[in-house]
DNA sequence: CGCGCGATTGAGTAATTTCAAATCTAGTGG
DNA sequence: CCACTAGATTTGAAATTACTCAATCGCGCG
């Protein structure tokens, strides 16, 4: 598990032994069932999370308890409540399991510790939200310029295994329409 | 002007002298009029700005040719379309002035150059990108649990003198509705 | 076999868009 | 200082799109 880590620094940042060493003591593993809360919204951002299998929503609920899904994450993808943890606020949004899910979980000071202790690390995590960021510009223009349908086609394009993983009313949430809108579009393609 | 920079850095990292000078060096001022391009659809994009001063509009232009604006950027705001010019390819939106501008530039040698000369600036760009990750997935958020006229209100809580400084119908666009809709939303609250 | 969850379908309603026309405003030249 | 024009904003009305709510359908699991 801990070689998928691994793996995935190593497409940006080449480590030593004794590197990844030192990167991996700071993470420690947690597996959740499907169903159950790695984030609950009010309460503290533990960690930052690496997914190393299963499936994951970050979702946001408005003042009349409808869920919206911000993002998914599945595996080889970092996702948490990055604003209340990266300021050590109370969550806002909640991160839950699609799917039984094995996380790798980084808390805030070990993160600044591995940033600190290995400079290409600091590297790394630059690369990464700055990835980040272009993804979610992304996803604010295909707001912008798409409708509901051109959407999802772009979602299940970069994303082919999501329609079978998760229920398509995550994914009408995901794209901002309604469950039934989404079935209509679907049947008229 | 570069002591806008500097006070700017010195929010996050504090620096010497010497190392803004360092920092200094690899910027080149430019300034531009109202309805320049800093970017321009389909061109390689040389540089990241950082706004000194004015307003810019991060725009994309959809098939039909209709503009949509990804984001406004102003002083202190570091703006570009980031996708191509970190992987060097064609831009796929505009950088255009709204006001008189004048910005520093960035290119991406030199950004590598200062991040490696330079451990805290390194420090410094990930602080930012963490930054603009949240901002663009608040964004999304607001799109996906306010309406219209709600998006409206937090976009001049936050930024009240856009209100003055852009034309309505541009901040329309970046709401994602169109001006006359803007302008009825308006009239009834 | 029947229950329950997810997906679909239908009908009516609400919101938004589009296109066109009317207003308003700031800056310019006379 | 005033009239004029270009750009920006507002308003109106019809057409489109998406939403809600309710009912139905389909399928896997106990």
């Amino acid at each position: 598990m801990q070689e998928t880590l691994r793996q995935h620094i190593e497409k940006i940042v080449p480590l030593t032994d004794e590197e990844f060493a030192f990167v991996r003591s700071h993470f420690i593993v947690k597996k959740f069932r499907k169903r159950a809360f790695l984030i609950r919204k009010g309460e503290r951002v533990k960690y930052t999370y690496f997914v190393v299998s299963g499936l994951l929503k970050l979702v946001h609920e408005d003042e009349s308890g409808k869920e919206h899904i911000v993002a998914f994450a599945m595996e080889d993808w970092w996702e948490s409540d990055f604003l209340a943890f990266f300021r050590q606020t109370k969550a806002v949004m909640s991160l839950q399991c699609i799917e039984d899910t094995e996380v790798l979980c980084l808390s805030l000071e070990d993160y600044q510790q591995v940033c600190a202790g290995l400079q290409k690390m600091e590297h790394f995590f630059l690369q990464k939200a700055n990835a980040g960021h272009i993804a979610s510009q992304q996803r604010i223009l295909s707001f912008l310029t798409s409708n509901a349908k051109e959407r999802y086609e772009q979602l299940l394009n970069r994303y082919p295994t999501l329609f079978q993983r998760a229920p398509k009313t995550l994914l009408a949430s995901y794209l901002g329409v309604s469950r039934e809108t989404l079935s209509r579009l679907w049947s008229s393609s």
